[in-house]
RNA sequence: GGCCCCUUCGUCUAGCGGUCAGGACGCGGCCCUCUCACGGCUGAAACACGGGUUCGAUUCCCGUAGGGGUCACCA
């Protein structure tokens, strides 16, 4: 709502910096601000906040272009470069300059050092004491750089209503006189942030809880050149919990934080179960696990988001993506399945291959939970003769096995069209006939197919592999 | 250390004064069954602690403890 009371339309951003790749934690909060937009109708922008020239990257960039594209956050809008804006950041700061609201200080990064270590040591709390707040500006030393500080208010108390936290409150003394812009005349992430926000229309700014302090302190720019230029609103914030890890600690770079990237490639998971689950951390909505995207437009609110952190369980996130592999499309899994195939076996597989593997995907994808458990799943498909048993299967391939498997290769042999029906009744004519159950003689046949004791329906393992490699498997082993 | 936030099964959560405290993952058992999965049924498993308020607190208030965040010319 503005002054007049109007409702304006929800424009949200995510706004990474680019000093490394989309972790976990990102990747949720750019998910919040996607699904709010998406269920007012609004807009989600991306903004990517490149001020720290030092230690962004293009390389970054684009793992974060990247990550955000796989998991369908991808923003409505070209992305905007924070650091590009620059000149306009500094004109807002000359603005508060001049309307009385900053001033410039010329305390050197020593002397606040200084000042910091003498707080630290005397057990005060650390922050600026505002010495050049209220000194004539003709006590400044000529030529001496400085930088644009703003004046904050002192007296009373500064209150937010946070849509996730709720009602916030910081009394004013607890905030110093924060720096707009830099000695270099290169703007702060303080300034930039409101200045970003308000150019793009920003209504609701969602973002880690770790903001949340900072917010008061963007309040007050905000307000502040709200009383000289007017037109300046105050967004609505929304400080959602930080994700930690299985430990319970902060998921940072250096402890356990991946970026999305090894979820997809080296964890085999599929974007879907991603989002699904990212969405169910922090955020419930009754019972509902299992939420699909157009669903979780329809949901999502920010009344639903929890307070407390959220530790990261990928045993969940696995099931989930289990659920979803066996949803998802076979011809999707099958490309996605070979690569993986393709590495485990050394080679790359032809064109027949992948056919293969994706008419044996319904057998498969039962059975996994991940994109490398299917692909595992795969192997006896693509197994050079003659087969290495592992010990289990060996085991089972002793006399009695071996002379089931004999008596199946010949009952095998009379099979004129090699169908899953056609093969069936002969596997359980050997059983019946040697008066055992079908799982005596399921069992060496899938060790001698397979060389393993797991496998998909022993049916299945015959009819995909067709009838020369499974009568040559079979007197390989018989 | 100052300030801010948080606290229901091991984990993610539902609950919004009166419930046998529900669901999901994981774990155990059973069923299904040619193995493994899938699926179904089922079991164990939680309101951090102490005061209030109230006829009645998981729910509201205040402490305590524990956890987290933040205090840069980083973002």
């Amino acid at each position: 709502m503005n002054a007049t009371g109007e409702k304006r339309a929800v424009v949200t951003r995510f706004a990474p910096s680019p000093t490394g790749f989309l972790h976990i934690g990102g990747a949720r909060t750019a998910l919040f601000n996607w699904l709010f937009a998406k269920h007012h109708g609004g807009r989600y922008l991306l903004r990517i906040e490149d001020t720290d020239r030092t230690r962004s990257t293009q390389q970054a960039i684009d793992a974060i272009l990247d990550g955000l594209d796989w998991l369908g956050l991808g923003s409505d809008e070209e992305p905007v470069y924070q650091f590009a804006r620059a000149a306009r950041h500094a004109e807002v700061a000359h603005q508060l300059l001049a309307g009385g609201h900053a001033y410039k200080c010329f305390a050197t990064p020593e002397e606040l050092a200084e000042l910091r270590e003498a707080q630290r040591a005397a057990k005060q709390p650390m922050r600026y004491d505002g010495r050049w707040r209220d000194r004539a500006p003709d006590e400044a030393p000529e030529g001496a750089p400085y930088v644009i500080r703003l004046k904050a208010p002192r007296e009373g108390e500064t209150v937010i209503e946070d849509a996730v936290q709720g009602r916030v409150v910081v009394r004013n003394a607890e905030l110093d006189d924060m720096i707009l812009l830099r000695s270099d005349g290169t703007p702060t992430y303080m300034l930039a942030v409101v200045v970003d926000d308000q150019d793009m229309g920003v209504t609701h700014v969602i973002r880690g809880d770790d903001h949340l302090n900072n917010a008061f302190r963007q309040l007050g720019i905000i307000r502040a050149m709200a009383e000289i230029e007017g037109g300046w609103e105050e967004p609505v914030y929304a400080h959602i919990p930080l994700i930690h890890g299985a430990d319970g600690a902060k998921l940072s770079k250096r402890h356990g934080a991946l970026g999305v990237d090894a979820y997809r490639d080296e964890m085999g998971l599929l974007p879907e179960a991603v989002v699904n689950y990212l969405l169910r951390l922090g955020w419930g909505h009754g019972d509902e696990e299992i939420i699909s995207r157009e669903r979780a437009v329809e949901l999502f609110d920010l009344a639903g988001v929890g307070r407390s952190p959220a530790r990261f369980d990928l045993k969940k996130l696995e099931n989930l993506n289990g659920h979803y592999i066996r949803e998802a499309d076979d011809a999707r899994l099958a490309a996605l399945v070979a690569p993986r195939v393709a590495k485990l076996i050394g080679r790359e597989l032809a064109e027949a291959d992948t056919a293969l593997l994706q008419q044996a995907m319904p057998a498969l994808k039962p059975r996994a939970r991940t994109l490398d458990e299917i692909a595992d799943g795969a192997l006896f498909l693509f197994a050079q003769r003659p087969l290495v048993p592992d010990e289990k299967a060996g085991a089972l391939l002793d006399e009695a096995g071996r002379a089931l498997i004999a008596s199946c290769v010949q009952a095998l042999g009379a099979v004129g069209q090699w169908t899953p029906e056609a093969i069936e009744d002969p596997i359980r004519g050997v059983a019946e006939r040697a008066g055992l159950g079908l799982g005596k003689v399921a069992q060496p046949l899938r060790a001698a197919l397979t060389g393993r004791t797991t496998s998909p329906g022993i049916f299945d393992v015959l009819f995909l592999l067709g009838r020369e490699e499974t009568l040559a498997r079979l007197s390989d082993a018989a």
